[in-house]
DNA sequence: AATTAATACCACCTTTAAGTAGTAATTAAA
DNA sequence: TTTAATTACTACTTAAAGGTGGTATTAATT
């Protein structure tokens, strides 16, 4: 019941980078700052950049920015890169394929907080979600 | 964001064995009819018994029954059994160790699905959920 | 032009979850 | 007492996530 490793490290990089909101931040920054392994946060900024949500400047004082306002990325744009975003037929018990009709022993217990967490996920943007946030 | 395949599997194995209520299930028909692979079965089947939620009889004409009543078997005590359980601290951003006054990007909308999960794991039993289930 | 500091790329290693195989132990029935 | 049907145990294999290493490419500075 949590988000994958890289979907938890892009949030926060885009956050931090959101907040910084900086020309350029490279991924030795990032990495120190956020306490990523630097290795593992270059092989993330790759996915954002052939994502669109993020663009690099290569070469001496290259770094990253976002390519998009703030307020235009949403959290769920984040998840989709790792195929860990809250689906609309998103499964808890794997049967999959019910309805109100057809349901499995936690279904009705179940489509509460799953909406919550994709409206969570698709109505935060960036902007919205790093004014709130006191760490990252 | 989604529960292991054995806790899956575990939680679908009890609802069904309480829904059928018969005096032993064996591994075979609880792997024909759930459709979970014969080997992982009996592997959690094993897990079960060793977290006194089932109790088994070796042997032929043996199988599995539950071994408390089905009203004092909670979703929690299953997901326990895995790891798989919504803890009070659980972390949606892997920072850890905030409050309201250190908290990250998602804290605020975290806390209400949060919330509903770990009440829906607590306070689930399995009499109740199986009563609900029209598929297992 | 050479050096330096940055991202991009590709291949690998490590850890964990998921699943499989074989055999021992147990018990009822034949 | 033998056989068949069952769970229990131990060890292995596979697949996916998480993470690392080395080098190529790029571009500003010297
Ligand atoms: S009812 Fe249960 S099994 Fe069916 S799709 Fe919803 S969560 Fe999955
Ligand atoms: S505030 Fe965010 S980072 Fe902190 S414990 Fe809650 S979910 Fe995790």
């Amino acid at each position: 019941m949590k988000l994958s490793n890289s979907s938890q490290y892009a949030i926060r990089i885009l956050t931090y980078i959101t907040i910084q909101n900086e020309s350029l931040i490279n991924a030795f920054k990032l990495s120190q700052t956020l306490q990523i392994p630097y290795k593992f946060l270059t092989k993330i900024m790759t996915a954002l950049v052939k994502a669109d949500l993020v663009e690099s400047t290569r070469g001496r004082e290259g770094g990253f920015r976002l390519k998009k306002e703030a307020s235009k990325i949403k959290v769920d744009d984040i998840l989709n890169i790792f195929n860990d975003n809250m689906k609309k037929e998103e499964c808890l018990l794997g049967i999959g394929q019910c309805d109100t009709h057809c349901k499995c022993a936690l279904h009705d217990q179940w489509m509460e907080p799953k909406l919550l967490l994709q409206k969570m996920f698709r109505e935060s943007n960036l902007e919205a979600i790093s004014k709130k946030a006191t760490k990252v």
